[in-house]
DNA sequence: TGCAAATTTTGCATAGCACGCAATATCAAC
DNA sequence: GTTGATATTGCGTGCTATGCAAAATTTGCA
């Protein structure tokens, strides 16, 4: 086994749970949420039924946006370190928003549906806790640290939480873009506490 | 039907709220939590399976904290506002967690579990959220803005993950008390992003 | 006390979720 | 092509969660 081999396994894994979750992102949106099984997800993704839980754990995590990949290059120049560690921060997790605004109705169907279905504010939570601890990695890489010390993590949690919260408030708002949102709540961190 | 009834019926429903969450942290614990059915927990709180979900909406709600409510004085006192606002923030958040350590083999099992078991996960990301808002009403209160203003919401959700990265440390860690790592990661806010 | 209304609890039925297991199919490498 | 590894599938099963209507309980009031 080469490891070629592996290699178009895993493409082909991810291809796959990507189509399921295209599958199941469209029938949420046109039927809402309560109205669709895994048994129709499967079959509108062309596997079986058993095959759905091969991919995901439970139904709504099909929901979930995929694990993001920077750029190799982005995170070398990261690690670097050219300006304040919030401003380089922002200048890479705001490359991940930029082309948001196209998906800005389907987005808007799942924030607007985790905000009445219990479930799916649950699994929104869940994504944005993977999205945190990458960020402690990257932040802890910088700073030379371990990624458990206390630093890295304190500064993950805010960040994430602040891009929560733009996210949230940009689908409630609907004026500027996705990334303006973001780059605006991750401004404001800095002086957040100090001012007063 | 006077105003006493209500409060009597709302009495009894906490009252009842707490047995099934007692009972259902009982066994989790004890039994693992894959060995424990709604079924096990209605029967070990005296309530028939079909009452459970009258009280929590899905299984593992039963596992999570209660509600928080504050005593009024310490929120009016809050709103006056004597320090620094994160100041006054950490003096009445940490009266929360004063008498935590008590609970500590059971906190620190809930954590850990939170940490293997997906679903818990979920769960305890929902309580932080919560939190989160609670925390927002009372900054916004306090700065006497609209509670979905940028600056209390971002606050929130900083002290928030703030709280949740002591709690997970602490956990960890087994030194010191929970109000300790909490006060600590508080205190590191003010200058987190300001200072490099 | 006793009656009537409101609320809560419960049993029953049911659709759907999620997983273990074993058989089958598919794929990569020699 | 054969072989070993991985992926897919069907089947069976136990559990979750909800609707509905009957029964029990609680409350207000006469």
């Amino acid at each position: 086994m080469t490891e070629c081999s592996g290699d178009l396994r895993a493409r082909r894994r991810m291809r796959t749970a990507d189509t399921i979750r295209k599958a199941a992102l469209r029938l949420v949106v046109t039927r809402g949420i309560d109205n669709v099984t895994t048994e129709m997800i499967a079959h509108e993704a062309g596997i079986s039924l058993r095959t759905f839980f091969n991919y995901f754990a439970f139904k709504e995590e099909a929901l979930m946006p995929p694990p993001i990949d920077f750029d190799e290059g982005a995170i070398a120049c990261f690690n670097e370190g050219k300006g304040s560690l919030l401003n380089d921060v922002a200048t890479l997790l705001l490359t991940q928003f930029e082309d948001v605004d196209e998906d800005r109705a389907q987005l808007r169907v799942l924030f607007e549906l985790s905000q009445t279905h219990p479930k799916l504010v649950l699994v929104r939570d869940k994504a944005f806790q993977q999205y945190e601890e990458i960020i402690c990695k990257l932040i802890a890489g910088r700073l030379k640290v371990a990624p458990d010390a206390l630093r890295p993590r304190l500064m993950a949690a805010c960040i994430a939480g602040a891009i929560k919260v733009a996210m949230s408030g940009w689908v409630r708002s609907s004026e500027g873009t996705a990334a303006d949102h973001v780059r605006r709540a991750l401004a404001a961190l800095e002086t957040l506490f100090s001012e007063n």
